[in-house]
DNA sequence: ATCCGAATGAGACTCAATCTCAAAAAGGGA
DNA sequence: TCCCTTTTTGAGATTGAGTCTCATTCGGAT
């Protein structure tokens, strides 16, 4: 069983759970996005499945994409541009984002102090975290 | 000197620095924001300066805020439900927001120690942070 | 293989935000 | 003050990401 028939063997367990039928668009959606682990918006994942031959709408695009979300297999990240991007969560791993505000480049980071710190903020004012946005806007150093 | 004139001189100012004119209209949007620390969207600027008695349109308003975000009188929040959010920075204080998902309450917060760590993580990658954007979803705490 | 409810897709629609451009207003000079 | 040039305004058109509609197609249980 390679890495794809696991990701196959999730995606239809995740459509029985939520009552959806399997259908070759949706497989089509997940697989576009999970061929690459960069940070796409909708527009591009629809475009490439089109190109790859196979006919699916707008749609049917985010639609899909609002069920991985859900079941966390796909990250929605909003950078401000009006345009949401979608990453793969293969491993799982959180991390938040950097983006550099000269070349656009997204580089992704993670610090176990940044995270229980904000645990702590939120439970010092009563309440529990649920999620977090968390964007650097850098600039490279001048060297 | 009241605190209202203090900040008139301050946008009249900006409006020079910028090579604006002053009129009534952009006025009338920096008085309305500045008169409430809540974290407000452009319709309801919009319409509460209307009600004020201040003919005024929605480009203008628009076309106003960007001034004023830019010369960080007003700061500009995405809180990821399509509509931006306004407050002005009234000392200039940074903080951060945490957002109820239960209520809808957004809640200031600022904590030394993260402003600190996400410097330097920003360096340790080779960047220098510009600015940030940090928002905590949390829900109330079960007691 | 049949059947019925779910899924699809073309395109209409939504809604915040931006743009257009003729008319109105600012503000400097005389 | 009045003029004159340039900027600003505003009503409404436009944009664009995302959502919705509903007739048609398809999945999959029996």
């Amino acid at each position: 069983m390679n890495d794809s028939t696991i990701h196959i063997q999730n995606f239809k367990e995740i459509l029985r759970k939520e009552g959806l039928r399997y259908t070759k668009q949706r497989q089509a959606v997940w697989d576009e996005i999970q061929s690459s682990q960069e940070h796409r918006d909708a527009e591009d994942i629809y475009m490439s499945i089109r190109n790859n031959g196979v006919n699916v709408s707008r749609a049917t695009v985010y639609r899909t994409i609002d069920v991985l979300v859900k079941n966390r297999m796909v990250r929605k990240m909003d950078v401000g541009d009006g345009r949401n991007r979608y990453e793969p969560r293969l491993d799982d791993a959180h991390h938040d984002h950097m983006i550099c505000i000269e070349t656009g480049k997204i580089i992704e980071f993670y610090n176990e102090e940044l995270e229980d710190l904000q645990e702590k903020i939120a439970e010092e004012n009563g309440y529990m975290l649920v999620r977090h946005i968390h964007q650097l806007f850098v600039k490279p150093l001048k060297k």
